[in-house]
DNA sequence: GAATCACTACTCGGATAGGGTGTGTCCGAGTATACATGG
DNA sequence: CCATGTATACTCGGACACACCCTATCCGAGTAGTGATTC
């Protein structure tokens, strides 16, 4: 897995802590954790794309949250990082060679993918399962000073 | 994930069906399916080092399960081809730049790859739970054909 | 006829190239601000 | 003093290289079987 999704979760965090009011550039963000900036911006416009964070051109400028962290989960930012398609893709093997299956002589899907697919619905349940929110809350809770240290940095 | 996960599974199957009694070469394994001989053999090879297949070389020679299906989990082929890395690596960066936690400062790993490590976790735990056995009962029930026929080509 | 030995064919195993995706960088399009200018 | 136009600096957005891992291939080490040779 790409470790954009690390970066991006982080970012999403920080805009929070600053508030919604303040548009933060994406050179300022990867300053915070000496990032590649060019690199982050990327990141950070896939999100756009997902309508996780709005972007604004100019001076006074940057990323800023679309919505509340409480309606952000952990699959909203993997998706909009890693892209939709499952990690596990079947690729039909059992349709191919001598001993092939007739692609539509069975409804259901090759077993083996079927198996492979109840896993990664668990994993993407559990990340569906969590937001942003939640996450916040246990930083504040076991490091309360962060969320106003970041705030005090970036402003 | 590669696709050498979705061969491995397939291999295996095939393997347990034809009998433990008698070795397959790579390269009629891979005939079975059209795949790359040499590169699936790799894979095998991968299975091998992890104790889930045994090999001998020569002639009469090739692989063969090396423990029964019931001792063979999802999980166990997936680590043995992936490799035992979670595929969500947390690179820490938390503990970089201007704002830099003490790593050593929370006993606790950052919130975010405990988040994440959870996800995983049900994935992997999803996949531990469901052996190579259960699946071959699911074929026999819904293509029961199957395992002879592949018996009778590998014959 | 039986045992021994060399030879052959076959298989795995690791070492060696090629391609595709993730990683990283750069420059242009667009915009809000600030300032100068004119009414 | 206020409105307007212009220049400017700043930001995102997409287009352009680089690197690493997955994919794919090839050849050597080792082994079992086979046949010839010898006692």
């Amino acid at each position: 897995m790409g470790e954009g999704v690390e970066w991006a979760l982080h970012c999403c965090l920080n805009l929070a802590w600053i508030g919604e009011e303040r548009a933060v550039p994406a050179v300022k963000l990867a300053g915070y954790y000496e990032l590649p900036p060019a690199y982050l911006n990327k990141q950070l416009q896939a999100l756009a794309r997902a309508g996780i964070v709005s972007s604004t051109s100019g001076p006074k400028g940057g990323f800023r949250l679309a919505r509340p962290l409480e309606r952000i989960t952990l699959m909203d930012v993997v998706a909009a990082i890693e892209g939709p398609e499952p990690a596990f893709r079947c690729t039909e093997i059992i349709t191919q060679g001598p001993g092939a299956q007739a692609p539509g002589r069975d409804p259901e899907r090759c077993l083996i993918d079927r198996a492979m697919g109840r896993a990664e619905l668990a994993w993407r349940r559990e990340l569906a399962g969590q937001t942003l929110a939640e996450l916040s809350a246990d930083v504040e809770r076991t490091m309360p000073g962060v969320p106003g240290r970041i705030r005090r940095w970036f402003g």
